[in-house]
DNA sequence: ATTGTAGCTATGATAAACATAGTGACAAGA
DNA sequence: TCTTGTCACTATGTTTATCATAGCTACAAT
């Protein structure tokens, strides 16, 4: 397990992330709830991950409002998991990684010819396909055609880590 | 370190990706990376994490194609890190992820009103904010938009480990 | 009374992480 | 020449986390 540093030890936002979605296990449990197991079993067996270490990530996401442990039986008393807006709203990052896999992690022709898994829009019936766009325009976003500018906090903490 | 499966194990996108960014140390290097800082000692300093965790993160990152090491000087040898276009196109990830922290993991005026690292399209001049958006209707995608269709060999593997 | 199910916890062996120190090849200055 | 400095690491030992396996609790169904 990763150190669980506090997210506020760094102004930047993708190490704030990274200290939660670090984790390979974090990010397993979290597809599989996207997929909508919601339970402990069904995730640990999809998983492959053992029941100890399902437990303590699911802690985790619980603790971070990740996730959230409801009852859905009294008796036997049951749990199950779900994702909270937060939660949900880690969409993205997974919708990003399942992109990327699919343009860099299959050897030719090892899923059939299509994606592993394709995604349609529901409102709208596109095709996502696996790219990210932008909003402005709609163009497909790569590394460099963004120009960023970080904020004061964030700038005055770099300098200080390189000196 | 997390167990560096073969990325043949599962037919799932979201898994192939996490067997290699599922490592807190492997996000903060990428982060760096795509920053600009290419030297091993800039990366080590800036990320806070030990010239060993670095040398090996970085030697899986070299196996696994997504950085090349690059000799910059013969006198005395020195070799950078550079992001290849495999790593390059994990762009979209580490985007999903600021756009998330961005969203949910900071204390409200922490970073001084606005984000704590503001992108701009540079080909249309945009704000890209912090939402990913359908390329077909450019709407915002949330959790419950797509509707998945997994490949015949995926859905084959999660029905034999539900049994 | 036995078997089964769901959601865990306990234990011990293995493996990885962290902190600290040190190495090798050279350059630049006193 | 001798010291100091830079860069890119490697070595060592302690602490911490992971994995595999087993067991536990509360109940339901047979």
């Amino acid at each position: 397990m990763p150190k669980r540093a506090d997210l506020s030890d760094t102004f930047c936002p993708v190490g704030r992330s990274a200290e939660i979605l670090g984790d390979r296990a974090v990010l397993l449990i979290l597809r599989d709830l996207f997929f909508g197991r919601r339970r402990f079993e069904a995730i640990a067996a999809n998983t492959g991950l053992g029941p100890q270490l399902v437990s303590a990530r699911l802690k985790l996401l619980v603790h971070e409002g990740v996730v959230e442990r409801h009852v859905y039986q009294d008796r036997p008393l049951r749990h199950e998991y779900r994702l909270t807006a937060k939660g949900k709203d880690l969409f993205d990052v997974l919708y990003a990684m399942r992109n990327w896999a699919e343009r860099w992690a299959y050897a030719p022709g090892e899923t059939g010819g299509g994606p592993a898994m394709r995604y349609i829009h529901r409102a709208c019936g596109a095709d996502v396909g696996t790219a990210v766009v932008c909003p402005g325009c709609g163009e497909a976003l790569h590394f460099g055609d963004l120009k960023g500018e970080p904020s004061a906090p964030l700038q005055a903490e770099q300098a200080a880590r390189s000196s």
